[in-house]
DNA sequence: GGGAGTGACTTGTTTACCTCA
DNA sequence: GCTGAGGTAAACAAGTCACTC
């Protein structure tokens, strides 16, 4: 963070007139600008705040702000030696950029987690809706899935009845071994990779737990999918918000995978 | 008149460097 | 000579003010 602190010292102790006056001294100091190299700010400060004079022309050309935000696209922070050249070339203080510098940053920031807030606010909208269609998708696939399961004894059962008018044999082990039991159902979904673990006990509920889940169950179940955190938890920690790149994470334009694809 | 944008400032914190016991 | 404590300077973030449009 402070790895030009050495190319710091020694530069600005020749250079008294340019972060000397840095706000962090916490000195009041006049100020003296060539701003704009038209006018002169001449903005004086006592030991309070005062104000400005009006004929203060403070704004920045239009060529200055370019060149200020060209740069600080390349980078957000400038190295002491750059700063000094940029303030050279546009005729502005050294802390005049370096104070430009730290207003973009505080506002970029801010605006970028403005950005973040409604697309992770937009997601999570499609991923509730996405949710509640697949559920209702499921119920109907469970309902299938009985209906099959009882399709399937009847018709042994009819089998099973020719078979044992015919010979007199026990049926039981028969009858037992082709009975689609919902264990062996479920062994083979889980194989087809169809249900989860997570799945077959919420197919129990509909299966023997007498219906659906009451919707505070089923609201308690969705809040608990999606406040589960990241495994990462790179969301988690406030000093990563900033490395959120909400381009890249939700960008569907790139046509790369998506993390809500995992869903399809 | 009021809100958005912006330049400058204040305050507190962190880090590196220097001095001295 | 080495070391730890204290002082200082510089940079930064966050919050705010003053001014312009």
């Amino acid at each position: 963070m402070f790895e030009d602190q050495t190319i710091i010292h020694g530069e600005y102790s020749y250079c008294p007139t340019s972060e000397a006056f840095d706000s962090n001294s916490h000195h009041e100091a006049t100020f003296s600008s060539s701003n704009n190299s038209s006018s002169s700010s001449g903005v004086v400060l006592g030991t309070t705040r005062k104000k400005k004079s009006k004929n203060n022309k403070r704004r920045f050309s239009d060529g200055q702000i370019k060149s200020l935000e060209s740069m600080f696209a390349s980078e957000t922070r400038l190295e002491p030696r750059k700063k000094l050249q940029l303030a050279t070339e546009l005729g502005l203080q050294p802390r005049q950029v370096a104070i430009w510098f730290q207003n973009k940053r505080a506002r970029w920031k801010s605006k970028q987690l403005e950005r973040d807030c409604s697309i992770l606010l937009a997601n999570y909208n499609t991923l509730a809706s996405r949710f509640e269609a697949l559920k209702k998708e499921k119920q109907g696939l469970v309902l299938q899935l009985q209906k099959l399961n009882a399709d399937l004894v009847q018709s042994s059962k009819g089998t099973d009845n020719d078979k044992d008018s015919g010979s007199g044999k026990p049926t039981e082990s028969i009858s037992e071994a082709n009975k689609p039991s919902l264990s062996s159902l479920e062994k083979s979904e889980r194989v087809l990779g169809v249900l989860s673990d997570d799945d077959i006990s919420m197919k129990a509920e509909y299966d023997f737990g007498g219906g659906v889940l009451e919707p505070a169950e089923e609201a308690e179940l969705l809040s608990m999918n999606m406040a589960e955190p990241a495994a990462d938890s790179s969301l988690t920690s406030p000093e990563d918000w900033g490395s959120l790149n909400s381009e890249t994470l939700f960008d569907e334009s790139t046509g790369g995978y998506q993390w809500w694809d995992f869903w399809s």
